[in-house]
DNA sequence: CCCAGCCTTAACAAACGCTTAAGTCTGTAT
DNA sequence: ATACAGACTTAAGCGTTTGTTAAGGCTGGG
């Protein structure tokens, strides 16, 4: 689950993204709108945390920007100031959610999981494949029944991967996948999660693909 | 996928070539304006990296030339200084998208990622031919149903002709395929490629032409 | 019949990924 | 606070695959 976290407050920003860390999600975390509305062009997010008071180009900009562009990325609207206005001209803009700070970090955190429960509204399908079930809600996997526990990038991993069985997935994608694109790795750990997760379930669920990455074939 | 290179910085230059090589790209790199102008005019590639302050030819000035003359290139823009005004200039030449220095690597590798996805956003179809079903999508070969185990200059050599049968390619145009024009090979390796490939598959599939280089026959 | 160009083969070198184990970091319980 | 456990990263060694090189044989066009 990928977050885009745009606020310029560099506390605020550093604690909203350490308290998001643990919850699974991987935020990328951009500190004014002008980049921030680049970023959401060129990459793809599941969810938008976006303070409205930023430097170069104001996040209620920003959130226009995107509506007007027909992207239905879900947006949770951070605002300092809780004049009735303000808020009434986020949600116009078309925010999903609003939060006013300050705020306790654990609301954020429900609303977040109430908006993408609400925005992928289907409930997150499990993926199945060859008797390996994967739950996004409860971040759960088990295999032919029993559980299996998987640390958290992991998880993420494997989830990656059994999103698009079939497909190639560059090393690098996948390193974007569990790291932001900041915080790079600069090691094997990718290829070390690809180990643990070929033991604990089956070695031939992640093919290598020589030179380009890994995969999953399609069942 | 090739990338022409335009920086003339050669730390920078030789930063950036090594971080691409390993995602899969041929990386052509020059030093300077002219000489990239002219490389975009003679040669094809699939993705320009252009920085912006070039000796001999101003980075804006290539980029305006390539856009009057009406070429589609995917432009990325490298730009040292971040004046909006600058920016703005950029993006009205023509330039796809743009990254301020110093930036980090792998933001460079994700946008151009979203780059090539935007400009082919055709989902890459399978190529088939006598029996040979090529997809680009999980970099898998099949003859006649059954997988085909090919390293990845073969299958990189056999994507190139497939994608242009009844066509011939010369061996310069194929080496350029599998290597960028510096790192240029030696020795008769495209050779042994070629001939790898007709063991694999089928003798008859790839036709010399004496003097030229390789073809596919027309299906 | 000769030669340049191409094919074939095999040996070597380099790149790549796997595995392991030790280190580092983080959060949590004492 | 402190210590501990689990998660994660780093690093090194190893085996395998891939790619390059070079040498000698083959072949078709002059």
């Amino acid at each position: 689950m990928r977050i885009l976290l745009v606020e310029d407050d560099v506390a605020l920003g550093e604690g909203i993204r350490t308290a998001l860390k643990p919850e699974g999600y991987t935020v990328d975390w951009l500190q004014d709108g002008a980049s921030a509305l680049h970023a959401l062009g060129c990459e793809s997010f599941d969810l938008c945390v976006l303070d409205l008071g930023l430097p170069r180009l104001d996040g209620l900009e920003v959130l226009r920007c995107l509506r007007t562009a027909g992207h239905p990325l879900p947006v949770m609207v951070l605002t300092a100031r809780d004049a009735t206005s303000e808020r009434i001209a986020g949600l116009d803009a078309g925010a999903d959610d609003y939060l006013v700070k300050p705020f306790d970090v654990a609301e954020l955190k429900a609303r977040l999981r109430a908006l993408l429960r609400r925005s992928f509204n289907r409930p997150q399908p499990a993926l199945e494949y060859r008797g390996i079930c994967l739950d996004p809600q409860s971040q759960a996997v088990s295999y032919e029944g029993r559980e299996v526990a998987l640390a958290r990038k992991e998880f993420l991993l494997l989830h990656e991967l059994l999103a698009q069985p079939g497909r190639v997935l560059t090393r690098d994608k996948l390193q974007q996948a569990l790291y932001g694109w900041d915080e790079e790795v600069e090691s094997n750990a990718l290829e070390v999660h690809v180990h643990h997760l070929r033991k604990k379930l089956f070695p031939e669920l992640i093919r290598t693909v020589r030179g380009v990455g890994y995969m999953v074939d399609k069942p």
